[in-house]
DNA sequence: CAGTGAGCGAGCTTCCGCTTGACTT
């Protein structure tokens, strides 16, 4: 038996067809090795080492660590199980990088002692399959290099740089070479939205009539002069160049006054061939890019979506950067043509599409409907739901049309004009479409986010004009119009930026954009991708220190030095080491250490505000907030950056957010307010303007909330604290009050907490007392009760229990303590997980020169 | 960012790129 292991289940299925008998077809489903993704990832003999947390050896020529991760485990058991049975092993997984590095950790990991085969196809064909069972290859063993470069790289970048942005902006952020260029890519544009000043400008909207028919015509020059349009500003709302004329909305009025009883005709007439190639077929980026402007599918739809057509066999491989066809397909779609539109919409030759797309590694065929013969939309419809037939018929049409005829027509261009009683000479211009033969267009147009553009598609008639026609004028409008600013990226046109800057592969598109949105970077309103106040100080500060890394040429770059490595002109430890260590230039790790050394949090989190002489806007732990002095206001979080105008700003100050009045406190007469701080929601006795002193304040209950509490509860709040007596020893007054950790009772300088905040009404003198004869312990916590006990350490001889403390449960035997990692559980942990968790934790206690709290038993002995 | 009294066990977060399922309700 000869055992043939591919990347993807579905391709192991129809593989295993073609081969028949002799052959077992499996996949790896995906990678089956990769550095240790987090600390539980690592295994304990390494995780003394100083660079256990990278998973990458520096010191040692970068060597990685390789874990199979849990989920893949069940999969290379199975592998290795049939893999006992074969006499003969086919590593078939892609030809590109990715797929080389696959081939090689399998050979790593299964370690065969059967000949072995490196097998390759880029079409899923019979013939093709057989052929390469045929003429099999070696692993390439310089490709493998370049993907553990790349890999390792990524890795370092990644692990080096977020620990900088929890130190300096917020923990848990995250930066890389993919995601940091593709938030600043969405900061930047905010920027220029920011930035932007609108331009207000006026022309006139003719309505002209020939031979009876009606059509409508833009005013185009006044005297000779252009007059100007949107492309006539620039962002800062000033007209630029020279040659035009601006018009206001009076001297607009003026001139369609002025014109009213003018003559007009036409002046001339310019006819120019119409022509229109069909698009490529899909690929992955173009994919997500049409299903999310045709059907509003976001990039994780639709690549679901397409993954459940793959899976029953309906369509090609979706994770794909190829637009070619193979010849079955084209012939697929040649048949299809002529049956459904036509022969004269099928082109004499078949139409060849090659990639323009940056580090394209063309592993696939471009996406389109699976099979010799292709199925028709409404016959998938039947069969699958409403997604998968919508975007099926979406690949359908697109790979049909891609082999279709131009659509063929007619563009013209007519300019007509009059002059003014004032002897004004006013010019104006239409122009027409007519599509004679509609090609491919018949089958399929393309969606754009641009819906002006989307309209220049259709067509639009003119009536039949020559030069020199007299014209009748129906009437004139001026018309107004303001220049805007950039538009938002929405999922769609930041991949089609990420792809033609080369940033990502096929298959990470619909990740980047959910990573940057899970990592408080990018949030969507609508279809629009708008950045937090986070990231606009995150992306400042990578700009300022790793200017590197968010260039947008950083990838391109990498990818030319993988290629060398890859073809035998470069190798991965001197480029690594040049790249981390420096080589006549800084290298990563200086660099991180220089931001860590020189960059200023605050400076950092202050977001530049323009027109705020005296304010600023920072992004501070509890959210953005906006400073002018002592003042502070928070802004919201759902405030689009570049919707935070000086106005807004002066209104966030005036009326500060969350505020609600309750009523009037009838013993004093004031205001109560219901407001949020930096401790939460309380309520605040409101005071008069001109008052010394500070408002009585009280945090609410946390069976309260903001929205819902009632002017009762704010009174009973603000009547804390309660005198629940005096101590009949020391005379000492006994308090119940409401604080920071909750309900407390306080008499003098000591305290203790109460469990309920019920009791702060309820509790009499006595229980009080009685309270105070206790040792102070935490909220909720029995005196240090254990959890479990689990006998006696081998190593100290002390007993070792499990408790439960803030950070979750831990082991300890009355000296140290550790917590129980991800990977344990309190049910489960036993003696020997126990003392060895205290003894990694005595060992990293030494390491940092602290004292090891021996436990009692050894303390006695 | 409103201001009021503890005592006590840290450890982990994060990268990019391949590929699918799932302890249960």
């Amino acid at each position: 038996m000869k055992l043939v292991i591919v990347e993807s289940p579905a391709k192991a299925r129809t593989i295993a067809g073609y081969l028949g008998e002799g052959f077992v077809v499996e996949s790896s489903i995906g990678h089956v090795r990769d550095l240790p993704r987090s600390a539980s990832d690592i295994p304990a003999s390494y995780k003394g080492e100083s660079w256990a947390r990278l998973g990458v050896d520096t010191e040692n020529d970068f060597k990685p660590l390789y874990v199979v991760p849990g989920d893949k485990k069940k999969q290379i058991s199975k592998l290795k199980k049939l893999l006992k049975e074969a006499d003969e092993l086919y590593l078939a997984t892609d030809e590109d990088r990715e797929g080389e590095s696959i081939a090689w950790h399998l050979y790593e990991v299964l370690s065969p002692r059967v000949p072995v085969k490196r097998m390759v196809f880029h079409e899923i064909t019979p013939d093709a399959i057989r052929q390469s069972v045929s003429e099999p290859r070696d692993l390439d063993r310089r490709l493998v290099d370049a993907q553990e470069t790349r890999r390792i790289l990524d890795r370092l970048v990644g692990y080096e740089i977020s620990p900088v942005l929890w130190r300096l902006v917020q923990p848990r952020l995250s930066a890389g070479r993919v995601q940091s260029p593709a938030v600043r890519i969405v900061v930047e544009r905010e920027r220029e939205r920011m930035q932007f000043h609108s331009a207000e400008y006026w022309d006139l909207e003719g309505t002209f009539s020939a031979a009876g028919e009606a059509f409508v015509a833009t005013l185009s020059a006044l005297d000779g002069v252009r007059v100007a349009t949107g492309k006539d500003f620039g962002a800062d709302g000033a007209a630029k160049g020279s040659g035009h004329v601006v018009l206001d909305g009076a001297e607009a009025a003026a001139l369609a006054a002025d014109l009213a009883d003018s003559d007009f005709a036409v002046r001339s007439v310019e006819r120019k061939p119409y022509s229109r190639k069909p698009y490529a077929p899909f690929r992955t980026s173009t994919l997500q890019q049409e299903a999310g402007r045709k059907l509003r599918f976001t990039a994780q739809r639709t690549m679901r979506t397409a993954q459940r057509l793959y899976e029953s066999g309906y369509i090609t491989y979706m994770r794909t950067d190829s637009t070619a066809l193979s010849e079955a397909a084209v012939a697929a779609a040649r048949s299809q043509i002529s049956q459904m539109y036509g022969a004269e919409y099928m082109p004499s030759k078949p139409r060849v599409y090659t990639s323009k797309v940056k580090n394209a590694q063309e592993a696939h065929e471009a996406i389109r409907p699976a099979g010799d013969e292709f199925r028709t939309p409404e016959a998938v419809a039947r069969q699958v739901e409403a997604d998968e037939a919508r975007l099926y018929e979406l690949i359908w049409m697109r790979a049909v049309a891609s082999q279709m005829r131009d659509a063929k027509g007619e563009s013209v261009q007519v300019r007509l004009g009059g002059v003014s009683a004032s002897d004004r000479d006013a010019e104006f211009a239409t122009s027409g479409k007519v599509i004679s033969f509609p090609g491919f267009l018949r089958a399929y147009v393309e969606g754009s986010d641009d819906p002006d553009a989307e309209l220049e598609d259709q067509e639009r008639r003119l009536p039949a004009m020559a030069e020199g026609d007299p014209l009748g004028l129906e009437r004139l409008d001026p018309k107004g119009h303001a220049t805007k600013p950039p538009a938002r990226y929405t999922e769609a046109s930041l991949v089609k930026r990420l792809e033609e800057l080369g940033i990502g592969r096929p298959s990470t598109y619909a990740s980047i954009i959910s990573t940057i949105q899970d990592r408080g970077y990018v949030w969507k309103k609508g279809s629009a991708l708008i950045p937090t106040f986070t990231a606009f100080a995150t992306v400042r500060l990578l700009e300022q220190h790793f200017g590197d890394l968010v260039d947008y040429g950083f990838t391109a770059r990498m990818e030319q030095d993988l290629d060398e490595i890859a073809g035998g002109d470069g190798e991965m430890v001197p480029y690594l080491s040049a790249f981390y260590f420096g080589n006549g230039h800084t290298g990563l790790l200086d660099t991180v250490a220089e931001a860590l050394d020189k960059a200023d949090a605050r400076a950092v989190n202050t977001i530049p505000f323009e027109g705020g002489d005296g304010l600023e806007l920072r992004s501070g732990r509890y959210g953005p907030y906006l400073q002018r002095g002592e003042e502070r206001v928070s802004v919201p979080e759902d405030l689009p950056p570049d919707e935070l105008t000086l106005e807004v700003a002066e209104e966030l100050f005036a009326a500060p957010s969350g505020d609600r009045e309750l009523g009037t406190d009838p013993e004093s007469g004031r205001t109560v307010m219901a407001k949020t701080g930096r401790y939460g929601p309380y309520v605040q006795l409101a005071m008069e303007e001109d008052e010394k002193g500070k408002p009585k304040t009280a945090s609410l209950f946390k069976s309260m909330e903001l929205d819902t509490v009632t002017l009762e509860d704010a009174l009973t709040l603000l009547s804390l604290p309660r005198v629940v007596g005096d101590d009949p020893e020391s005379g000492e007054e006994i308090q119940a009050l409401n604080g920071r950790y909750g309900p407390y009772i306080k008499k003098g300088t000591d305290s203790r907490s109460l469990e309920t905040e019920e009791q702060l009404f309820t509790i009499t003198l006595e229980e009080a007392l009685h309270v105070f004869t206790q040792p102070k312990r935490r909220r909720g916590q029995s005196a240090s009760a254990p959890l479990r006990e689990l006998g006696i350490d081998p190593d100290t001889g002390c007993a070792v229990v499990v408790k439960d403390g803030r950070f979750g449960p831990y082991v300890t035997d009355g000296g140290v303590n550790a917590s129980l990692r991800k990977e344990d559980s309190v049910e489960r942990i036993d003696i020997d997980r126990a003392a060895q968790l205290l003894r990694e934790r005595r060992a990293k206690l030494e390491a940092q020169g602290k004292k090891v709290k021996p436990c009692p038993k050894a303390q006695n002995g």
